[in-house]
RNA sequence: GAGUUGGUAGCUCAGCUGGUAGAGCAUUUCACUUUUAAUGAAAGGGUCCUGGGUUCGAAUCCCAGCCAGGUCACCA
């Protein structure tokens, strides 16, 4: 991409081509036969003990015949020892003065072999008595120090260059790995939990004629062959429940969902939730068993069911706080929602400081009225149950409320984690719902309805009675790592392109091109070559000078272009 | 989407009301056999994000744009 390269990247360019000429391969094909971990090596320290570990080199301090450099693999970090008499015993001490002295860098991978000892100053190294180059490193890594009060010094904290550039993130930035550790962890204890209930992980298609399951702006594309248009899906329940049509008593799937809308710390475009569905349940059953996965994922992350997020500390000890939707209004606003008209809604909303518009159904204003009010309230973990039909089109009604559904949500840290169901699994009410949801979307919404006449066609040969649940992983492990943005856990978050590197005109790749082949020439002899009009010549070589690239020499009466 | 802060050496950052661009680390050379932000000595290294404008003169002031952060709004 850069066509000018640092001065330190040409360093590391000739170190390259000089261990090639010791008969040293930088890029080794052969396998290295590590057989030990940094961190196994000081945890089981044993004095004297042979090991071979491979790594990084994070830095070289070299006093004279005797160097320290400190390794670092996946694991941690271990420094070692090397002295030029042990590594190198005979006449030749180019392996220590040239090699390791001069040739090797900072991030370049080695491999060394040698015995576990203790430095004068109690620090556990390892004395190399074997030392091979498994890796040249080409661009210098960010140097990040840290000193003798733990004082981080340079750190690597621009967040566009951590997140463009992942890799030197985590190679840099020691604890970086923890979070997506951890993250692993949370997603491997739920999959253990589902498993080991008889549930089957299942995957269902991301490309969808139909994208349903949520109401949200979908990306489209194209598919050649059939010449049709299909979404990334934006939720996974529909075809999830098909499968509960199809038989089967719990289905799950760990999935990537694909939203095209606002970006901000808790949205990525693509983000990952867990969908479960099973047989026969509801969603008091639901309620337990999401309590019990959560407990369960907060004991493995942390050893006991509390975390900190944030000032708060937050128990996910069980059983979580349950309060319907109703009374949570209630508490927070005295204001009593059940039974009133839309336009009674709508007036208490203007009256309290909420942006109401006449689109707004009435689930729509319930909505507002708790996502206003009450929803940052909810610190430690909450079940809100019982939320208006309108705003649930997949939900059972309420078994006792007719104008409620059997729905859940759950909130930690005053945001919404989970969301769960008694499925509707009633085909006439379902095609009516959908309709519904067709008329309040025409109302003036900008975010289609789409019905999914297949799925209705599932639900007509018969759903058995079913419970499901979605819970966002991406805000779950933001939780269990005690990360504010969305873009800490997510190895790659979405990022605009970086800005293109210098476009060059034909006239001056042409010239470029036959320079580099040539690297110095002389000015006629390179017009010649090239063979561009008189015109585009200049303005290519006018071109290329502003751009830094060539540097015309003038030497008496020889003009010389000289590649910069 | 709105207003806000930032973009200077490989990295972290300084640079006053406009006057030849600085430091630490890293790099190069030299010294140094248990150091640890190793140390001592010397040297090199810049598209001051991009494009316009004002000016004798712009990293600095003005306008526009690009990228990013945080804030608010919107959105599940």
């Amino acid at each position: 991409m850069s066509i000018q390269l640092s001065e330190q990247e040409i360093v590391r360019r000739e170190s390259l081509a000089k261990l090639r000429a010791l008969g040293i391969n930088p890029y080794p094909a052969d396998l290295f036969p590590v057989n030990a971990l940094t961190n196994q090596v000081k945890e089981k320290f044993v004095e004297g003990k042979e090991v071979v570990l491979a790594g990084r080199m994070m830095s070289q301090r070299i006093m004279g015949k005797a160097s320290f450099a400190e390794l670092k693999d996946s694991a941690g970090r271990l420094q070692v020892y090397i002295n030029r008499d042990e590594l190198c015993p005979g006449e030749d001490k180019t392996l220590y003065n040239e090699v390791f002295k001069k040739l090797l860098d900072i991030g370049d991978f080695i491999g060394v072999k040698g015995t576990l000892f203790t430095t004068q100053v109690g620090e556990k190294s390892l004395k190399v008595k074997e030392l091979t180059v498994l890796s040249k490193s080409l661009r210098p890594l960010p140097i990040v120090k840290t000193d003798e009060d733990g004082k981080v010094h340079d750190a690597f904290t621009d967040p566009e260059m951590r997140y463009r550039q992942r890799y030197v993130d985590l190679v840099v930035n020691d604890g970086v790995k923890e979070v997506f550790i951890t993250r692993s962890k949370v997603m491997s204890t739920m999959r253990e939990f589902f498993n080991a209930k008889g549930y089957l992980e299942v995957e269902t298609p991301i490309l969808q004629p139909v994208p349903g399951g949520a109401a949200a702006r979908p990306f489209i594309t194209h598919h050649n062959a059939l010449d049709m248009p299909l979404y990334l899906r934006i939720a996974n329940e529909l075809y999830l429940k098909r499968l509960i049509v199809g038989g089967f008593d719990g289905v799950y799937e760990f999935a990537k969902d694909f939203r095209n809308e606002g970006m901000d710390k808790t949205h990525n475009p693509e983000f990952t939730v867990m969908e479960i569905y099973v047989s026969y349940k509801d969603y008091n059953w639901m309620m337990d068993f999401t309590e019990e996965m959560i407990e369960k994922v907060a004991l493995a992350v942390h050893g006991k069911p509390e975390c900190k997020v944030g000032e708060n500390v937050i128990s996910f000890a069980r059983p979580f706080k349950r309060i319907s939707l109703t009374d949570a209004i209630k508490e927070f606003t005295g204001f009593d929602i059940s039974g009133k008209t839309e336009k009674e809604l709508f007036d208490w909303c203007r009256a309290n400081g909420i942006d109401a518009d006449e689109s707004m159904g009435k689930g729509k204003l319930i909505d507002e009225i708790f996502g206003e009010k009450c929803e940052k309230n909810y610190i430690q973990p909450t079940f809100i149950t019982d939320y208006p039909k309108e705003m649930s089109p997949l939900c059972k009604e309420h078994r006792t409320n007719p104008d409620l559904t059997e729905r859940f949500e759950l909130m930690v840290n005053g945001k919404e984690i989970a969301n769960a169901y008694s499925e509707l699994n009633d085909p006439i009410d379902q095609r009516e719902r959908f309709e519904e949801q067709l008329r309040l979307s025409e109302k003036g919404d900008d975010e289609a309805m789409f019905i999914d006449q297949d799925f209705l066609r599932a639900l007509e040969y018969g759903m058995p009675p079913t419970s499901g649940m979605g819970i966002g992983i991406d805000r779950l492990v933001m939780l269990m790592t005690n990360q504010s943005s969305i873009q800490e856990v997510l190895f790659f978050p979405q990022m605009k392109l970086e800005k293109k590197a210098v476009e060059l005109t034909d006239a001056e790749k042409a010239i470029l091109e036959v320079l580099k082949a040539n690297n110095n020439m002389d000015l006629t002899a390179l017009k010649n070559t090239v063979g561009l009009s008189g015109k585009q010549w200049d303005a290519g070589m006018k071109g290329l000078s502003k751009h830094g690239l060539v540097k015309v020499e003038v030497n008496g009466d020889s003009k010389t272009c000289v590649l910069k």
